[in-house]
DNA sequence: CCCCGGCCTCAAGAACGCGTAAAGGTCGGC
DNA sequence: GCCGACCTTTACGCGTTCTTGAGGCCGGGG
């Protein structure tokens, strides 16, 4: 499910595009500041950002730097200013697009699916990740060990899937919650340590001693290569 | 050198671009209608393509289907039709961008930029912040030394990501504490101390002397590259 | 010279998060 | 209606991490 953060301080904006978004099957973060949108991007892993510049405590460039200085999620500012400079001040900042309010839901709906596209466009690299001892495909949605194939079930593929996409990288407790169980079950991190205990029975040579499933404590799961 | 294509039938729009683009350095392709502007395209591989969609042979979403066949270039799309549906079609059809004439040069030229900066990005690394002796990776959430990974705790972690954001930079206590403990324990100035200890023993060739963990007294604490 | 504020170090108990097992609960197929 | 597969929930032992207090060091000011 692609996910997008909306960040602005008008609630009949956020309202309106979490509705909107929502019904095309978004799955949809909010944040009203800039302080705590910059939090819920690191939590959350957006796959693309509406930000609109006007915000209380911070000024629109500044989330956007803080933003870019450890992602490159794209980002389309909403925006009252219709001046060129304020354009050329995002855009240069490191914002994707610009819309001016007010502005057409199609437009803003047709602009986010080409955020979102270009970001895609990023990673499909190739589908198939390998480690020592097995093998995900995640093209054919499928798990070999030693020539066979493990079966998993749905909620364990979900994880499986999550991390291998991010090889090597931590991923925190809140976003595999988000993508497996949907994001009314941030704190239910009692299924992770339920469903991991299981895959590492499938997947790990020695369960107690996990080499590929990695739990990083108070923080997320890693998948090691 | 960045190289554009820029596709138009109106020649006082093709030669304004050409002067513009050319003076900031650009390499300049020009073509007037949708078949050559795909074979300039084939040729040349231009970095990005800015599109007129009033072309007099093809329509519009047929040259970007035309180009998105075996191309990811980015399109930014030059149109004077300012309905939300002509914007719609042409951002779904591939299309990144959609400006709409007449336009505002400074305008442009930012949003060229920032596509042109996305298609650079496309695959870089993860940001990584590097010093003599250990090298810290936001994204991953790692630190190496020695080519060994150092495992970080949640806390101790919370402190090197601020600091990583701002190297080189001052980081006062308070705004250490606020990231990291919350805004509720501003004084604990004690457990910034008990860290950095830490820190300084995982991290520092000589934790008593530390070269990158660097203690301002009575203001903050500094990253030294 | 001594005092004092700010810093570093060390250590120990409290609090927290993790892994594991096993017991309900739900759903669909037979 | 029964059965199996799967998901949710509870309980508990254990290791790690956080917090807290005490003591020592250093430099500036009285």
């Amino acid at each position: 499910m692609t996910s997008v953060l909306v960040v602005d301080d008008e609630p009949q904006i956020v309202r309106a595009l979490r509705i909107n978004l929502s019904a095309r099957g978004y799955d949809v973060m909010t944040a009203y500041d800039g302080k705590s949108a910059l939090g819920v991007a690191v939590e959350g892993k957006p796959d693309v950002v509406v930000l609109d510049l006007g915000l209380p405590d911070l000024d629109g460039v500044e989330v956007i730097a803080g933003l870019r200085g450890w992602s490159s999620v794209p980002i389309i500012v909403l925006s009252a200013r219709t001046d060129s400079a304020a354009k050329v001040e995002a855009l240069d900042a490191g914002a994707d697009d610009y819309v001016t309010k007010p502005f057409g839901m199609d437009e803003l709906l047709a602009r986010l699916r080409a955020a979102v596209r270009r970001g895609l466009t990023r990673d499909v690299a190739d589908p198939v990740v390998e480690t020592s001892s097995f093998v995900v495909d995640l093209a054919a949605k499928k798990v070999r060990r030693d020539g066979h194939e493990v079966h998993l079930t749905p909620t364990e593929w979900g994880l499986v899937e999550v991390l291998a996409r991010n090889p090597g990288r931590l991923v925190s407790q809140k976003q595999l919650l988000r993508e497996v169980w949907g994001p009314k079950h941030l704190t239910e991190s009692q299924y992770l340590r339920v469903y991991f205990a299981q895959l590492r029975r499938k997947l790990e040579a020695d369960p107690a001693h996990p080499r590929h499933l990695v739990t990083e404590p108070g923080m997320g799961y890693r998948f090691e290569l």
